[in-house]
DNA sequence: ACTGATTGGTCGGGCACCCGACATTCCGGT
DNA sequence: ACCGGAATGTCGGGTGCCCGACCAATCAGT
């Protein structure tokens, strides 16, 4: 098994499980909270496992979950999702396997709503259907726009469009340098030297797993996207 | 305008437009023709315009169009389609630009459906919609497979992939050095070695804008995917 | 057949990156 | 407070690939 292909695989999944796209109007809200089952989970149990067989997808309803992906012996985690976050519905509409293993990190609800009964409703809702496809299909596509931007650049510009993207509100990106360098396909040396320039240059500040975007102009400057 | 940039875009826009993945059934093709204009198209003329908004899309009943995509000054074609191909649906529906031109390259009858009519047609055949968008989600999702699968792997193992993704039925691919290593966004030189390496090894031929493959086994034990 | 343009083939210099190794710093748990 | 593991920082050696340059081979048009 190819562990760099994997990781590529991860961050693709990651993007896939960014599925926070889905704004639900009350009354399909209420169709699909009737089409679904309120499953409680509890911290550590999984709502599927990577390789299942997708019959179902979720909606987080509280608490939150981990996307994550075993490369080998090793896990690596792919994302985090909220409230209202969408998972498994790609898969799910494809009867292909998840292509990552979600599992509560706290006492979580989520809607479980399975294959056989969506689609029947979706079905009945067409405009329900089409925008939840539709939406998927913007997706993916935004997310093969941002793989083929990244590649064929230089790690300095790699890094610089990674920590644009994965910021939190504060600025914030909590990864190690490793990982960064995992969702690059790059070397945790390379992914150093990078981070080092950019200190150098006042565009972001770093920490033990943590880096802090300071300058947003400088990082778009340097990663010229 | 970053050129490297752009060839990969074509790439991923080939598989894109790829599009021939809908298998009709009777009464649905039936419909969809009602809904759609049959328009003939002479050889040279355009069926869209890389950039225009997306406000219909085609199916091609007889002929051929190319898909080409305009890189500063050079044009790029990025694949040539055939009867019952699929074309511009998944940028229609999303109600954006076209990621490619279409032009017809010898006399050819298309059925053109505009988004206006084609939306509430699948809305009222909603079997006929999901297994359209579905099919798109399937389609954009195998090629982030492809585009992952030759990401960080060196330009011998990524000409021995394309090599065996491209190759017609009589194992001929009809493309210059050049024109593989823009597609794989790698210098000419680097192909022309990793093609002399292969020839070495009996796993092709090669003649002017021609490469053939001998062996379909050492071409995918080199690529090692 | 001649000519210009395109394509194929090859060489050498330079560079970004990977890899291994090692020291240092930081953190979490008993 | 200590200690082991994890993460960060830094240094050479090796290499795959890009780039510029150049020439030979092939093709297309008059």
């Amino acid at each position: 098994m190819d562990a760099t292909l994997d990781q590529h695989a991860a961050w693709l999944a990651k993007s896939l499980g960014r599925t926070d796209y889905l704004p639900l109007r009350p009354e399909d809200a209420v169709a699909l909270a009737d089409a679904g089952a309120v499953v409680d989970k509890y911290k550590g149990t999984h709502l599927f496992r990577e390789g299942d067989l997708a019959d179902a997808c979720f909606i987080i309803e509280e608490g939150e979950v981990e996307l994550y992906r075993n490369n080998g012996a090793e896990k690596s985690v792919v994302a985090r999702i909220g409230s209202g976050s969408v998972v498994g519905d790609i898969a799910m509409f494809q009867e292909r396997p998840y292509l990552s293993s979600a599992r509560a990190i706290r006492n979580t609800t989520v809607l479980r709503l399975e294959r056989d009964r969506l689609v029947p409703l979706l079905l009945a809702r067409p405009v329900l259907a089409m925008r939840w496809l539709v939406n998927g299909l913007s997706q993916l596509e935004a997310t093969q726009q941002r793989i083929i931007r990244l590649m064929n650049r230089t790690v300095l510009e790699q890094v610089a469009g990674l920590l644009l993207d994965e910021q939190d509100s504060y600025g914030d990106v909590l990864l190690s340098q490793a990982a960064i360098a995992e969702l690059l396909g790059a070397s945790r040396q390379s992914v150093n030297e990078a981070l080092a320039q950019l200190r150098s240059e006042g565009a972001i500040e770093t920490g033990y797993r943590r880096i802090t975007v300071v300058s947003e102009d400088r990082l778009a400057r340097t990663s010229s996207t």
